[in-house]
Order: structure tokens, then sequence, then C-alpha cells
DNA sequence: ACTCGAATAT
DNA sequence: CATATTCGAG
């Protein structure tokens, strides 16, 4: 069972923080501000530390930086606050995760995997993250594997990171890599299809915040993403997955709203509803990629896909109606 | 080259 | 059945 320090000044969040971790089997202290979730970690061992950004006494951030060097502990953030600069702040100085309230029971469900990923990876000492246009590519090997029917083709890029040991075979030694899979293509006998990793989909984010919306067309993405193998059709189609122009902010399953001439193909929006990357549960959602859809949705600004402006908007898996209107 | 949405695969 | 990817078309 993992150990969670939850921190926030208002009483009532706090409670709901409590409710939705127990719900997943947490165990949780519950603090409500800064000073005593410091002598709180003092006292008590945690895995893990959920802190609100905006407190009296001190900043969730000031907290943070104290927690992560001298309790050695992952923290997520929560606030309401979705400005960019918030936002990016707390991951710049570590924090796993930004989460936006109201918080969702469900965005508390797999918390446990950055608890665990940090005591794998803490001692560790990891390098800086690889660039997107960066070179961090030093070598390419390609897999075959059968598992089951699928004959799996896995095209591996290594970089250094801290995820697990490799063996130079130049140099006989060991080197920390982390190994990123980037083309991961399932050949099924009819046709191949295509699995948008974590980290492909990180790549292709990446791409677009490097891009600019107004040239965030698939052959330019494609072209930034530089992943061998991956196609301009490829990119189309994620493209059109991560954003569905709809007026319709229910629209939160393909089948649902499938019309009565469209035969119960129950399709009529297989890019859109829960297929929405930006939220879907398979595709993670980078906090700095949510500020940028979530300040655009705020100010319903008019985000140019290729060659048409529309107003994109953002729903899915993870977001209600009422947290898209509420702000 | 782009996007839509039907078709098809998981 | 729900969701994810491909593909024919405009």
């Amino acid at each position: 069972m993992y150990s969670v320090l939850a921190v926030d000044d208002d009483r009532t969040c706090l409670f709901i923080m409590k409710a939705c971790l127990k719900k997943w089997n947490y165990q949780v202290t519950i603090v409500k501000n800064a000073n005593e979730a410091l002598s709180m970690l003092g006292n008590k061992s945690f895995d893990l530390v959920l802190t609100d950004v905006h407190m009296p006494d001190m900043n969730g951030f000031e907290l943070q930086r104290c927690i992560i060097q001298e309790f050695s502990l992952p923290v997520i953030l929560i606030s309401a606050d979705t400005r960019a600069e918030v936002m990016c702040n707390g991951l710049k100085n570590g924090a796993q995760r930004f989460l936006v309230k109201p918080v969702m029971a469900d965005d508390l469900k797999d918390i446990w995997q950055f608890a665990k990923w940090w005591k794998r990876t803490k001692n560790i000492i990891s390098a800086p993250p690889s660039q997107i246009s960066g070179s961090s590519q030093e070598s390419v090997t390609m897999v075959d594997s059968h598992n089951g029917n699928y004959n799996i083709s896995l095209y591996v890029f290594f970089s250094l990171a801290s995820e697990s040991t490799h063996l130079d075979n130049t140099t006989g030694k060991n080197l920390q890599v982390r190994v990123v899979i980037y083309l991961l293509v399932f050949n099924t006998g009819k046709n191949t299809r295509l699995v948008w990793t974590w980290d492909l989909h990180s790549r292709f984010v990446e791409a677009i915040l490097l891009i600019g919306y107004h040239r965030a067309v698939p052959t330019n993405i494609l072209e930034v993403m530089n992943v061998e193998g991956l196609t301009r059709r490829h990119v189309a189609s994620h493209l059109q997955n991560l954003s569905y122009t709809t007026n319709q902010m229910d629209y939160s399953d393909q089948n649902t709203l499938a019309d009565e001439n469209d035969n119960n193909t129950g399709n009529s929006g297989a890019h859109g509803g829960a297929n929405n990357i930006m939220f879907s549960s398979t595709n993670n959602v980078t906090p700095s990629s949510f500020s940028h859809f979530w300040e655009n949705f705020q100010s319903k600004q008019s985000i140019n896909v290729g060659d048409k402006n529309s107003n994109y908007i953002f729903y899915g898996n993870n977001i209600n109606t009422d947290q898209l209107t509420q702000v």
C-alpha cells in the first residue's frame, strides 16, 4: 500500500482528495499547510506527496523543492491555476505531474506509478532529457519477436537517460540508457497497425509545440518528429484524433451519437469522442500540452489545423463538461 | 496536402 | 461492446 501525504489549505478540497485516494486504497495523511507538511514528513515516511500550489504560509513550489531535495519524494502539484507558466514552472522544478482542480477520483488512480518509478530510479544519475531535434538517437536496432499471432517490429532508439543499463559493444562498458519506443508496428496479416506509444505521442506533442499551431500540419509535424518509418498518414490520423470540431460538448462516445443513417456502423465520430488523445486514457497528456490547449479553449481562440480555421474543443474520458464550462 | 468519416481491427 | 487505426474520397 502506498502512503500519500496530501497538502491543501482548502478544507473541502482536502477531504475530497482524501476520499478519492482512499477509493484507490492509498494510505492517506492530510495536512492543511506547508509547515505542517514538513513536520509530518519529518516523522513519518511517505511514498508520494500531493500538494496544492497556492497556500498562505509557503507556496507549493517552495514546498515542492523542499520535498524533493530534503526528503527525496515524488511530488504531484494540484491547482486551479492553469496558466502555462505556472504549470511549466512546477514541472521544470521536478514535479511528476500537474493536476487541475477539481481533481477527479480517476486522476489519482494510477499515481502509485510515480512512487514506484521514483523508488526505482532515484539512485540512478539521470541525464538531461533528450531534445526533440537533437541527436540523442545514438543507435537503432530492430527486434522481431512473436507474440501470439502478432509479429511485432520494434524500432528502438537508445538515448542517454536513466531507465536501464545497456552494454556498449564498442567499449564493453555498461551505459545508462533509456529505451525509447518510437515505432511499434503490429503485423496482423491483413494489415499493419501503428501503436501510438507514449514516447511517440510525446514526440508528437513536442513537435506541435515546437512548430506552433499555425504550422502544425501533418507534413510539418512528421518532419520535426523525424521518426524513421512513421508516415505522413499516421501523423494526419493522430492529429485528427487529437482534435474534433464539434459543438456537442458531451460527445464522448463515438457510438452513442451515430445517427439513423449510419446503419449502425456505430462510428459517426471515429476520430472524436473518447478517442480524443488529449484526454485519452492510453496517451498521457503532458502538462505543457494540456496548458496550451486549455488556454486556447479558455480564450476561445481559433486553432488553425490544416487549411481550415476552426474552434477546436477538447473533451474526453477524464474531463467533464462542468470542468470545461467552469472557468 | 488536408480533413472527414466509413470501414475495419483490437 | 467500446475504442483505436486505417483508408477511400472530396
